[in-house]
DNA sequence: CGAGGTACCTGACAGC
DNA sequence: TGCTGTCAGGTACCTC
């Protein structure tokens, strides 16, 4: 579910949250989510008493830094999202003590992994589909692990420039530019959502082949990206439906966003309509007025 | 290589 | 009311 925006803004209130702290113990109801080690019980004896020592992110992907040199992996996929508070289990569900935090997240009944800190607090991963996958690395291995290899540069920072972001594309022969976009091979951390918001700030069809695109066009998706994702952090992460943020808040790139999620609207730049189409099993949110 | 389908899961919602 | 089909911020893996 989260994209970079929502795993950047989790990354950030965790590093306030959690640093520091250390793991006590794990709770869940759903052992397949934790898929290394395979078995729950020796993930449990791994864990335990290791301190958070960083947080960090690389595309979608959170890591925590533990004590001894290793990484905790966690990926919310759909629906996923992680949250700091403290609750007390009732009749099979988790209860904020505070009746707090969690009365701003409608999707509590989904916690299924619980870790307990030295200072009472807990960190729960809330994962409605149960998509979102745990797991215990050697902090080297991770490195050098496929999911983490195969992916394409991080688009937010200075030196990813506008020739770099064509050395990027040049990984893929042909594609339609929407699906490129989101192949995280190419550029790291982009989804549906801002995929969509992007191609729409860039007045650029998702549909057209990358490789006819003009230098022009090219250099209107690049500086769309910036912005998009930049607008999407400082906004904290969209809430269409189920994320939210560490504290049971949401974010607020929602409102902002001109087009997901807006099928049949007026297009907010010129007389079109906001239309909904499918591509590579996704849905495509574009004007086809002003998007050619 | 790219495109498309499947699988992993649980819900919300529309239409009959 | 209940059924059926469709949709949902992702990724891995398979076939053509």
């Amino acid at each position: 579910m989260p994209e970079l925006p929502e795993v950047e803004t989790t990354v950030r209130s965790l590093r306030k949250q959690i640093l520091g702290k250390r793991i006590k113990d794990v709770w869940t109801d759903a052992k397949k989510l934790v898929k290394k080690p395979e078995s729950f019980s020796d993930f449990g004896k791994e864990i335990k008493n290791r301190k958070i020592e960083s947080v960090s992110r690389r595309a979608k992907f959170i890591f925590l830094g533990l004590s001894g040199n290793k990484k905790l992996l966690v990926h919310q996929k759909m629906s996923g999202h992680l949250l700091v508070g403290e609750w007390q289990r009732n009749n099979g569900e988790w209860i904020s003590k505070s009746g707090g935090s969690l009365q701003n997240d409608p999707y509590n009944q989904y916690i299924h992994i619980v870790f307990f800190l030295d200072d009472g607090t807990q960190l729960a991963l809330s994962t409605l589909r149960k998509f979102s996958k745990v797991e215990l690395w050697d902090a080297d291995e991770l490195e050098e692990s496929k999911q983490i290899k195969k992916l394409g540069p991080e688009p937010l920072p200075k030196d990813f420039g506008f020739e770099s972001f064509k050395r990027a594309l040049n990984k893929r022969r042909s594609g339609k530019i929407k699906q490129v976009l989101m192949d995280q091979s190419v550029i790291a951390g982009i989804g549906n959502i801002y995929a969509n918001e992007i191609l729409w700030e860039a007045k650029v069809s998702p549909f057209k082949n990358f490789t006819k695109l003009s230098e022009k066009e090219l250099k209107s998706i690049f500086k769309a990206i910036k912005r998009v994702l930049k607008k999407g952090i400082e906004l904290q992460g969209a809430s269409y439906s189920d994320y939210r943020k560490p504290s049971g808040k949401k974010g607020g790139f929602q409102d902002w966003g001109r087009v997901y999620d807006r099928e049949g609207e007026d297009c907010p730049r010129c007389e079109g309509e906001i239309k909904r189409k499918k591509t590579g099993g996704r849905s495509v949110y574009f004007c086809p007025h002003c998007q050619e």
